[in-house]
DNA sequence: CCAATTGTTATTTA
DNA sequence: ATAAATAACAATTG
């Protein structure tokens, strides 16, 4: 599920935590969640330390705890992340949990394609400080993007756009999105575009990112339903999965392809390649 | 049995 | 050698 905006839901219920210190580790080592994560040495800092706080950057979560302890998690695909009282049980899927003496908190991923980093050390550790300056950041300029879209000349600009190196927490809904308020076809190569495109793409990413946070945009299915109840009707995601879905600017009818890689929606009455 | 799924990376192809 | 396209990962649901 998790783009920018749910990463950030996910990461919002475990503050719940902050502040108290966690009383034992529960995982099972060996697990793919577990590939980048030195399980041991992870059990053996974070049981008796307090969580400190936490934050977000693209798709990815860092939490910070005393004796300079840094736990890292991305949801994948499936990835999720709960408050479960005392006393929890680990369910099915459940991989991961910080016991607190008031809560659980519950790390669950049906997929796997998630995982958990654990660091120490003074200052946050690389694999955090190397990601990407956020969208909503001054540093995210339109010249970076020109720069980066020649670069990648001859792949569709769907493609591109999902490459967190420089558009970091877009995810396929969010595309999909940017394109349509760019009205950019998703198949045109990145090399193509003139730079009032560039300029409208640009704009388009920050808006999106800014309207996703601020609506807690989920990617529908079986979610909490808090996370995408606010999404106005305005927006292409509050269409882009209903059967027979049309623009809502164009009333046209939505199409529907596999571009880069990946389903993409779009409208062709908004959306042209030449 | 078929196809689909919000992400990323390894491998293959051009 | 570089970059783009594809396969793979794992589990579930329709």
């Amino acid at each position: 599920m998790p783009e920018l905006a749910e990463v950030e839901f996910f990461r919002n219920r475990w503050a719940a935590g902050h502040g108290a210190k966690v009383t034992a580790v529960r995982l099972h080592a060996g697990k793919k969640t577990f590939r980048d994560a030195n399980t041991a040495r992870l059990k053996r800092r974070l049981a008796g330390a307090t969580l400190l706080g936490s934050e977000t950057a693209a798709k990815q979560m860092l939490f910070r705890f005393s004796g300079d302890n840094w736990l890292g998690i991305h949801l994948g695909m499936s990835g999720e992340l709960r408050v479960e009282p005392p006393g929890y049980v680990a369910a099915r899927h459940d991989h991961f949990i910080l016991v607190q003496k008031k809560r659980h908190l519950v790390f669950t991923d049906p997929r796997m394609f998630g995982g958990v980093r654990f660091a120490t050390g003074p200052q946050p550790p690389a694999w955090w400080t190397r990601i990407a300056p956020a969208i909503r950041s001054r540093a995210f300029t339109v010249e970076a993007v020109a720069a980066f879209l020649q670069r990648r000349g001859r792949a569709p600009i769907k493609a591109v756009l999902l490459m967190q190196e420089r558009f970091p927490g877009i995810g396929n809904w969010m595309a999909d999105e940017v394109l349509w308020r760019a009205a950019l076809h998703p198949a045109r190569l990145a090399g193509s575009l003139d730079p009032a495109e560039v300029r409208a793409l640009h704009r388009e990413c920050r808006f999106v990112c800014r309207g996703a946070l601020k609506y807690n945009a989920g990617a529908g299915g079986p979610l909490p339903p808090e996370l995408n109840a606010f999404m106005p009707d305005s927006w292409l995601f509050n269409h882009r999965w209903e059967p027979g879905g049309r623009c809502p600017r164009t009333k046209k009818p939505l199409a529907r392809a596999t571009i880069g890689g990946r389903t993409t929606c779009w409208s062709p009455a908004r959306q042209k390649l030449f």
